[in-house]
DNA sequence: CGCTGACTTGAATTCGCTCAACGCGTGTGG
DNA sequence: CCACACGCGTTGAGCGAATTCAAGTCAGCG
């Protein structure tokens, strides 16, 4: 029988790698693609987990809201990323498509069971989870640290590096891309108001560090100063 | 043969907890207990990654450095939590006791092989580091989005929580006890700097908030009131 | 008793926030 | 086609919280 995975983009990048054929096709078996469009919502938070996915393509964003609604963006989920809660009770953030994506979903009971009968498959897992605590705990040393400058050059370079090494296109260098998050949502993701991601945009555009070609495009045009403002 | 495990205080809340006799045993073969005085180093960033542990007992700080020598404490690990950084290459951060601890360490070669072979203890793990991971991103709620007061009360009551339910000594409330961390340790898992921790501190000591009887210890006297600035 | 290091307190400064106005591109309706 | 509104982003002014810099204060200890 065909299958999607046979021909799937992060086939040998996301969890599936070095999986087992067997293994493989059981997740085959209970996988289904989904298409969602910029600004659709995967997950809720607080609700009960009921799935859990890949992305095969597409930027997404995991994020909590403050008591008082303030919205503090967790983490990106880009092309061949994990989301979803595993052997939880609830999501513990909503998960939001930003850009059109293209996911694989699995109904959480399925990818429990097929998750603690296959070793192979928890142990890749449980790579990928320490993997993302290791890059959240980074995260945290930008948030409670850096300066908005700091923290915009460190998103710059983030940004360009995920698109560069799991970009479809897979394009080197510092040409001009799209920015998949406005600036409210830039400023969620870094713990700063939109008027200072603004403000430092137009200070880096000034300084000759980038350009700003459209509102939802950048150029690096000085990598080496943007990593040493990110000091 | 006698094993250290079958009196261990944290038999039944660490990743230990459900095991089977085999695995336990295992476990129990290549562990050993080690003492740390408050202050010693059990791990330092950038190393290879050549042990994990189980803390038995007492409070460590898991914490990385900015290139300019801010620190930035990434977690504390309390009795029962787990420690290090299983299949990876180099430790992400550096580990110290902040009180006198009690750990019980495993080399990572001969931990990572038991684990790989015993899908139960790998699962144990996962659940660990998925819930780890949970509560690294509901701190970084704190870090990006709180200000100095929401933030030092959501450490009280949580430094309070956790060793209401992870001490031996097992009080329920919120008499006198004692902080394992300095001024300066606190302003690093806030993400401040002493001097605005210490007026916090006492201010909330003069609206009656809490106590500080001395520099190591507090008593929150009005833990509602506390709860609502946590927000 | 004085020294040391941790903590507190005060004053000045600064960075980012708030509030407010404005600009620009896009889509809609007259 | 123009007028207009709307959403998003930019810019400016003023403010305020937290930092920085600089003195104190206090407890523990030789």
């Amino acid at each position: 029988m065909k299958s999607y995975c046979d021909t799937c983009a992060i086939r040998n990048r996301s969890i599936c790698a070095g999986l087992k054929d067997d293994e493989i096709s059981l997740l085959n078996a209970i996988g289904r693609r989904r298409r969602l469009k910029a600004g659709e919502r995967l997950l809720w938070e607080g609700d009960e987990a009921v799935l859990v996915a890949n992305v095969i393509e597409g930027v997404l964003k995991l994020s909590t809201q403050t008591a008082d609604g303030k919205e503090q963006i967790l983490g990106l989920a880009h092309s061949s990323d994990f989301l979803g809660r595993p052997f939880g009770k609830t999501t513990p953030y909503g998960v939001e498509a930003l850009t059109d994506a293209y996911v694989c979903v699995f109904q959480r009971a399925d990818f429990d069971r097929v998750a603690r009968e296959h070793a192979g498959l928890e142990h890749k897992l449980l790579e990928r989870t320490l993997g993302e605590l290791d890059r959240t705990r980074r995260w945290m040393l930008l948030l409670g640290r850096m300066n908005a400058e700091q923290k915009l050059a460190n998103f710059l370079l983030e940004m360009s590096d995920r698109r560069a090494n799991a970009g479809s296109t897979g394009e080197p260098g510092d040409g001009i891309w799209a920015l998949p998050l406005s600036r409210q949502q830039i400023a969620d993701v870094l713990g700063l108001t939109i008027e200072t991601v603004s403000r430092q945009f137009t200070r880096m555009k000034k300084d000759g560090l980038i350009d700003l070609p459209s509102r939802r495009e950048v150029a690096i045009l000085d990598r080496r100063a943007l990593e040493y403002l990110a000091a």
